[in-house]
DNA sequence: CGCTGCCGTGAATCCCAAG
DNA sequence: GCTTGGGATTCACGGCAGC
């Protein structure tokens, strides 16, 4: 693709994030991840996006104009990343209710499709030391695709069933914090406030991008997203506005390896998979014309026609449209619905498509 | 207090929820509990992977034009809920990913303080059938105070830590949805599509509200605010657009006695062994990608993905799919069948999750 | 009476390539 | 744009029938 020739990959711009984004071609982006500063409205100082500080926090007027100011800060980058995601992309937004209810609502007003909000539960949360309300124990991240209209956002969803153990994946992923040799230090003092732990970003990662793709980070602070991305074999763009960070970071992630079997990294799906029309088993002789299908529990039949069709009392027609039919449900995989008898034993005819893709790979 | 006296206290009041705000007194109201319409915006009809159609929410107060149109039915309710609101009072609403973050920027917007947000993990959630995003798993509450200089809000604190066998009380809830024999039914069929579970405003108002205070709820629906506040003591004010489900909400309440032994509501503790998935070994760092797994005798090798899967000749997919396929069985467990090498001993990978399980008791 | 297996169902923004 | 049809897709419970 000519855009990504040229595409800044795997460098850290330092500057402005909305005038480092603008800088980037449109529709360049396969994922975006952003971790935005939200501690515009902490006690005792209060700072705004472009860094001025507001005299006086206890009045109600002040604080519409510091949500106005972060609403404006918000609109503005978020802006500035849907020029260059793709169409269909994908966006992930990480805060605390701090920040994340109006960042939400930037977001549908931008047009963005919200696909879900994603709980990230804290194994090891501070304690709430005065007693006056619940322990904080997680952040939330709001996952959307650029439009409504885009169907086709990437979303690896066998690879987080297995990971699962055979069970969706559900929207809250329990995490510990970032802590131990994982936390970057400098001096023996943290190097950044609000590092992110790499399982978040690889779990954000593994399940909406593909290896190969470019993420964009425009807040990159401590580089999670990069060193996570080239571990995982995607391409990084991060945008940082402190020096400093960059610096500590491109160390960072200099030090990362890169996982090198491409069959650890290869991601499939049954719906990638080549299609194998059911004539083509029985051409090649896996079924026989006139053998006798049926389903699990044997309480319909059809038989196997020569050109690749079924008949049974009820209809004639696709695998599918007959198990449909004979079960007078509006559709049916035939694949799974029908089996035939092999040495006794019941076997569903989709072992014999499995059978014809392993030879295709081969 | 004069104010109460002209209270509607343990009632319904049928209109209009902003109109019968109105007629209620200012700075009257201890608490109040918002389960407002969600505005999810569906689109066709869902179906089921057995051909059942789901029974969505797509009723009529559900419906609105436009999110500028949501955000004022919101910002609307909830100035008339403010001016009832007492200044030390607290303020609970529920929501989803379709409408929390409007929710939220407009409780900002007024003026009131957000203390938590709160996160119902449901235990049994409706799976996605089309294995397109994450499992819903979860509502969001928002806990504020009407203002930020509000610092007498109730909270039960030590009351929540003895519930929750003497640890703090968590900003993550986990609470069954609403069904069996709690789940009202007329004809059969359930009263209201969107029936909150007792536990979950039994939690809201026993760690926010005290034995006396007055609960408003300005959607009451079927009326689990009322049954719950009338079990623990608490008066409550309903109101509720649609006649019927008054109706349905009264007759409901009257059944209710309240519950002298509040700690017969103590939250049990898990006996059962939190679930880990192997993705979390890998996550983790416990097994590196790309390690080799095998069996006690070395008949059969598979590699571990960074997504948490494995990968064989044979197949790929989770450690059980894996173990299955390689030995043509059925099902295997995969966390008993799969070993790794470690300081030359061979060990079984639930050593592994049996750290984990150990790290989180702790 | 207890065990097992089948069926129903819950606030859901839920398919997609080919023609 | 559109239509058509192949075929991919579910977890935890409660209730109830059958044995």
């Amino acid at each position: 693709m000519t855009a990504q020739i040229r595409l800044p990959l795997d460098q850290i711009l330092v500057g402005d994030c909305i005038e480092q984004i603008n800088k980037l071609p449109e529709n360049s982006v396969d994922l975006v991840f952003a971790d935005p500063p939200y501690n515009l409205q902490l006690q005792g100082e209060l700072v705004r996006p472009n860094n001025s500080v507001v005299d006086a926090v206890d009045d109600h007027w002040d604080q519409f104009e510091t949500f106005q100011a972060y609403d404006r800060f918000t609109h503005d980058w978020l802006r500035a990343v849907r020029r260059v995601l793709k169409d269909d992309g994908g966006l992930w937004v990480i805060g605390s209710y701090h920040n994340i209810f109006r960042v939400g609502a930037a977001l549908q007003d931008l047009g963005f499709w919200i696909l879900n909000d994603v709980i990230w539960r804290k194994t090891n949360p501070m304690p709430n030391f005065r007693g006056k309300r619940f322990t904080n124990a997680h952040e939330t991240l709001i996952w959307c695709s650029k439009s409504e209209k885009s169907k086709r956002y990437t979303f690896n969803y066998d690879a987080m069933k297995a990971f699962n153990d055979d069970q969706q994946m559900r929207s809250d992923w329990l995490l510990p914090l970032c802590t131990g040799s994982e936390r970057l230090k400098v001096d023996g003092r943290k190097a950044h406030p609000t590092q992110k732990p790499e399982s978040l970003l690889a779990r954000v990662l593994l399940s909406t991008s593909q290896p190969g793709d470019v993420v964009l980070d425009p807040f990159f602070g401590s580089g999670t997203t990069g060193a996570v991305a080239k571990k995982l074999g995607r391409r990084f763009i991060g945008i940082e506005r402190e020096q400093d960070y960059a610096e500590i970071a491109m160390d960072r992630i200099a030090r990362v390896k890169r996982i090198e079997d491409e069959s650890l990294l290869k991601i499939e799906s049954k719906r990638t998979e080549p299609r194998v029309p059911f004539g083509n088993i029985v051409e090649r002789g896996m079924l026989r014309p006139g053998e006798v299908l049926f389903d699990q529990r044997k309480r319909w039949f059809a038989k196997v026609r020569p050109d690749g069709s079924l008949v049974s009392d009820a209809a004639k027609g696709s695998i599918h449209s007959v198990g449909a039919a004979v079960q007078g449900a509006p559709a049916c995989n035939g694949w799974t619905f029908w089996h035939v008898d092999r040495g006794g034993n019941t076997v569903p005819i989709d072992v014999f498509r499995q059978q014809v893709r392993a030879e295709m790979r081969a």
